[in-house]
DNA sequence: GCATTAATTCATTCAACGTTGAATTTCTTG
DNA sequence: CAAGAAATTCAACGTTGAATGAATTAATGC
């Protein structure tokens, strides 16, 4: 365990020396709770704590449980832009196998955290569930499929989308071994062709 | 809107008449809540009116919100057995397509509410993931897997799973269009194959 | 048909939650 | 070095949730 702290060092009332950035500790603390509990099942409380700060920060700095949540779940770890264009620099043969290390790199490097959160966000928050759908459908593999010119680009960025995210869940929320502790050529060698498949090959009802 | 009833007939207090099944009236109502809400989310009161009855009748029958929950979330559309011993009747060669089908015409036939519930219900309850693993990965794709004796069973049940949850992720959960509405047999089509190569075909790292 | 048991509602209790305002301490500015 | 601003804790409040026990009515057994 990580979170066992020795006892805290005795909270004194009043402003603290400086150097202590409550503020970036309790969106820390926020991530890590949010991510475990889900929105309605995380408390102020629990989040202060484990920022060992008092819950009435959560207000002070936040306007609140909901302004945290914000800006916990609407930062997201990478530049649509920037991915993109990187996702499209290469032959087009290797796009799909592309595509999933790139996904799993950026998740990965949350330490797995920021997934779940994601995923759990979406009991309580339709907005979540907008906000994903955005993100991964209309600014990532609708562009992407959109520059190859492939034909059913909906259908093929949803197919996409289904695969990359049930990889997230697998690896990330749910924690099937060994694809959760695969290391990522592994996955890549494995679901590229997937990938692959969905942008650039035959989806079946081609015609009609 | 199915949930705007007329308004209901005036409670009275004690025993009411016989042929009203409240117990089977608040599993299905609680369905629907858990569903929208989530486990933390749904509260008791809610889920209480919406079965036409009071919320003391949650601890009555099931113990509390907890055994409610478990009564509804552990209550799986399908027998494993039965699932197994279909899916392995035919030619290996559609084996991947018919995965796809049977998956689709159970969560569909759950009128899109089940299988949001398990995955919100992933957020709260550590034991459903645990029983979502074990059903998907043990009883069903691992028993195919092991059946068709290919080599590293576990990563191709895995990479299984990862794509089925992912299909309904999109379509039940996310509702990402086309995916969302598309015929059973476009998503067979597309989505087949791919099945096909994870349980059959060469996922990469075959030797080592 | 009367006594017993089961089912249901109501009023209440207790705990936990998010939020607020005042009190206190440190930092910053002139 | 004094005065004001900023940061922090603490105690409390109002609300809401799940759970409980008594009261009430219908069904069941003898």
């Amino acid at each position: 365990m990580t979170t066992a702290d020795p006892p805290p060092p005795a909270k004194r009332r009043g402003r603290r020396p400086a150097g202590q950035d409550t503020r970036a500790a309790l969106v820390e603390a926020a991530h890590q709770v949010f991510s475990e509990s889900g929105y309605e099942g995380a408390t102020v409380r629990a989040i202060a704590a484990r920022a060992g700060v008092d819950a009435a920060m959560v207000n002070h700095w936040f306007g609140g449980k909901e302004g945290l949540f914000a800006q916990v779940v609407l930062r997201l770890p990478v530049d649509p832009g920037d991915l993109v264009a990187t996702l499209l620099d290469g032959d087009l043969d290797g796009l799909g196998e592309r595509v999933v290390r790139r996904f799993l790199g950026v998740w990965d490097a949350t330490a797995g955290g920021t997934f779940p959160a994601l995923v759990r966000s979406l009991a309580s928050h339709d907005q979540a569930t907008i906000g994903l759908r955005d993100f991964l459908i209309k600014h990532i593999l609708g562009r992407v499929v959109a520059r190859i010119r492939a034909d059913q680009p909906q259908l093929r960025a949803g197919l996409c989308a289904s695969q990359l995210i049930g990889i997230g869940m697998v690896r990330y929320v749910a924690k099937f071994d060994p694809l959760a502790t695969a290391d990522v050529e592994t996955v890549v060698a494995a679901v590229g062709p997937t990938l692959q498949r969905y942008l650039t090959g035959e989806i079946g009802a081609a015609d009609c």
